[in-house]
DNA sequence: GGGCCTATCTTGTCACTGTCCAGATCAAGA
DNA sequence: TCTTGATCTGGACAGTGACAAGATAGGCCC
């Protein structure tokens, strides 16, 4: 048995494809993504995703899915360092929203901004939904009560989020991270009336 | 010469072409779009488009740039329905901003989501650049002076429209017209301490 | 008017992509 | 051991974007 040997069934293909998957989709964005590349890049042939994800859509939806996860982890740890009032507690998950999106921009676009992943798939309908309820419940907990509260809320927040993940917002971008944590924290609780 | 014959060149297929892009971005969206879809739209062969746009890219980036001439004629109209002062101005802006990607999902996201056209192209950088410009002096007209003013009210603007036209913030969309145009005057009020 | 010149458009081709299919490989239980 | 089912491979097909070569036609100079 020649050392190089790579085993027909590979042990943990699923796991090892979505790992492949995000790193693709950091370096080219959901629009250049591509099923093959993937593939090639897990060391597998060209099929081989199928079986684990049915098509595209699925292994992207499976992506997204994961990501809601890590979406909702990332506000978590933003809110486990601040103060323990409501409305910290809102601002540094705002915080986290944009930091999220500053840091994977690429995965940030598709679990927002795109529609080949498939929000009827339970599984990403409940990552997603989790995270939406978070959201409601922080805003409550701060204080909010109109839906007009909830939607400020997060329409800073993605905005913030959005634009900075698209590289607009610049003289934002440039600040240094406390600054631009302050200007953020400071625009957020202007959601609030 | 029998009457239904096509003349071997088109007259004015640039335009022809722009007006079958945006039809077709409107149904399938920037993922689905394809150029030989827009092609056989047009009544034409598949390689016809290059001559005018060069690539995919081009065409895209031509029709971005038409959108944002769009998206700061829509503002335009909402403000001269308006009161005159800079804060009523600024905030039928901001409903502009917010009905343009309710009426034109898909182009929204071409302008604001996507990496396809060429953000380098003259004519694009202008079109897009006199939206944010506009942006800026509404916001200083109506006392914002801070970076994070700018940044409130862009984010609270495009938060808002990006959701909507992504579908989420579906309690919003269900009020009608007028309800919903109060909801986001009140919330782009906040922006502004 | 006649003849070129250039822009426009078509047809054909190539590499790449997603999806489907038949077959090869392997793990595990009867 | 044999068989069953899951996993993975290789080949095929249609669709796509890009490129090249040729067909067509409008315009300009003589």
């Amino acid at each position: 048995m020649d050392s190089d040997h790579r085993p027909y069934h590979h042990g943990d293909l699923r796991a090892a494809l979505l790992a492949a998957a995000e790193a693709e989709l950091a370096e080219v964005g959901v629009e250049g993504f591509s099923l093959r590349k993937v593939a090639r890049r897990a060391g597998v042939s060209h099929a081989a995703p199928a079986h684990h994800f049915g098509d595209v859509g699925g292994l992207l939806t499976a992506l997204a899915a994961e990501g809601y996860r890590r979406f909702l982890a990332t506000q978590g740890r933003h809110e486990a360092g601040a103060a323990p009032d409501a409305v910290a507690q809102m601002v540094a998950a705002g915080q986290g929203y944009v930091a999220f999106a500053m840091e994977r921009p690429a995965l940030f676009r598709l679990l927002f901004g795109s529609s080949r992943p498939d929000y009827d798939a339970p599984d990403l309908q409940a990552a997603a939904g989790a995270a939406y309820g978070h959201l409601v419940d922080q805003v409550t907990a701060a204080g909010g009560q109109t839906m007009a509260d909830v939607a400020a809320v997060w329409a800073i927040a993605h905005g913030l989020a959005d634009l900075m993940a698209a590289g607009r917002l610049k003289p934002l971008a440039a600040l240094d991270e406390v600054a631009r944590a302050e200007v953020i924290a400071q625009v957020i609780r202007r959601a609030l009336p």
